[in-house]
DNA sequence: AACCAACCTTCAGGCAATCTTCAGAAAAAT
DNA sequence: ATTTTTCTGAAGATTGCCTGAAGGTTGGTT
């Protein structure tokens, strides 16, 4: 499979490479941040797994991923760290690593764990996903595709229908739907939420078929 | 959500139950693998995360483990251990763990892993449970699929359909589904419980089967 | 058979969850 | 700085759930 290293120790990431390619994988290198960041921008439909080290030059690990995570990108994330910071493993996940490995580690583990990240059951990598009958939501471009016109996604609507995709199927409460869009609870209740999925329905809606953002009366929204 | 905690050291399973339910959320404790095993083998449609300990009496928790996802379970499982070995940690990930703490770590840590655990994109976890022929009980889109056709639950009905199904074949007091549905005891008496109970066998009924939730008098109820 | 307790059925009032609209605030773009 | 977009909270309308009351059944007991 390809996989990104993002990794500003030479040897290590020399050693990295090595490794993954004897294993029959597709490879490719960065060594800081930010040109991490422009290539995962445009091409990580094709990638597979992102390795990604803690402290990078011009754009730490956790920035990266976060950023990437905001942008839709939706590939599995490994971060290392040779910290022993709780709090570091706490941010790393909280950011949106799916794994963390703490320096030094064993290579076999390093696979093992590239095993789990990959085997996941998913849709997870998925970047285009089929919402409605004739209607696409890109989550690259951050746009519903219905035909040829595209409707443009505010950054909230974006969160929320990407979390409905990831969770598709599942009714999700509207304190999750906080916990998720915002990084945080709300403790002074608003109907903010019910507000922007009220104009996300709105841009999804179409004469052909009902809207798939259901109401759950006491227990939250499902994306069918 | 619901937790099953798998470990021996008495206070640390304590810590754990005390931290988990501080989180709303509900725990289920276990001292040795032999008793976990039992349990999940039944009960896992239940449970939302599993947490076990490497070192068990009776089963050691990789063997748990593997046993348990031969036997088809899917749900979501940490490990935690105190050996630095690596080879345990990849032994661990390849019986299928998802995820692997070592001790001593923060809670903070273990919580965030179990979010990542849990907001897994899935489908992954048993949702879905047939309660008739041809009539499924889907947990997470709290509905009643009959062929193409869904049939919403109330927060109420799914709360006794849920509890009825994680009891199933046992016969359950009115007085337990009071307390498992609401968050007390009812003291004055009344027939709430009865009359969800029929809107509940309404959803439920067909021509072809006779009604699955059986009265029991003077005892309760049972799903069969 | 007559009685009683346990349970069923129906239903309407009260109420909480959610929707809808809108306008001002905040943020982003120009 | 100005314009445009997006977010948010308020207020009122609406929807659909919950509940208790009242009366009806059922099955067991004397």
């Amino acid at each position: 499979m390809k996989i990104v290293v993002v990794e500003d120790n030479q040897t290590l990431q020399k050693s990295l490479k090595e490794v993954l390619e004897a294993q029959g994988h597709n490879v490719q290198c960065f060594s800081d941040g930010a040109s991490a960041k422009a290539f995962m921008m445009v091409e990580h439909a094709g990638v597979d797994v992102c390795i990604v080290d803690y402290m990078l030059p011009e754009l730490d690990g956790i920035s990266l991923i976060k950023i990437l995570r905001e942008a839709g990108v939706a590939t599995p994330m490994l971060m290392l760290t040779t910290g022993d910071s709780e709090e570091d493993k706490v941010l790393g996940l909280e950011s949106g690593a799916d794994y963390y490995l703490t320096k030094p580690f064993e290579f076999a583990e390093l696979l093992a764990c590239l095993k789990v990240l990959y085997d996941r059951p998913d849709g997870y990598q998925e970047d285009m996903v089929e919402i409605a009958p004739g209607l696409t939501f890109d989550m690259g471009r951050r746009v519903l595709l219905r035909g040829s016109y595209a409707a443009a996604l505010t950054p909230t609507e974006f969160r929320i229908l990407e979390y409905l995709v990831r969770h598709r199927g599942q009714t999700v409460p509207q304190t999750e739907l906080y916990e998720h869009v915002f990084d945080f609870a709300k403790e002074n209740w608003s109907n903010t939420i019910e507000v922007h999925i009220k104009n996300l329905r709105k841009k999804i809606q179409s004469e052909n078929y009902e809207n798939p953002i259901q109401t759950i009366r006491g227990a939250g929204y499902t994306l069918q």
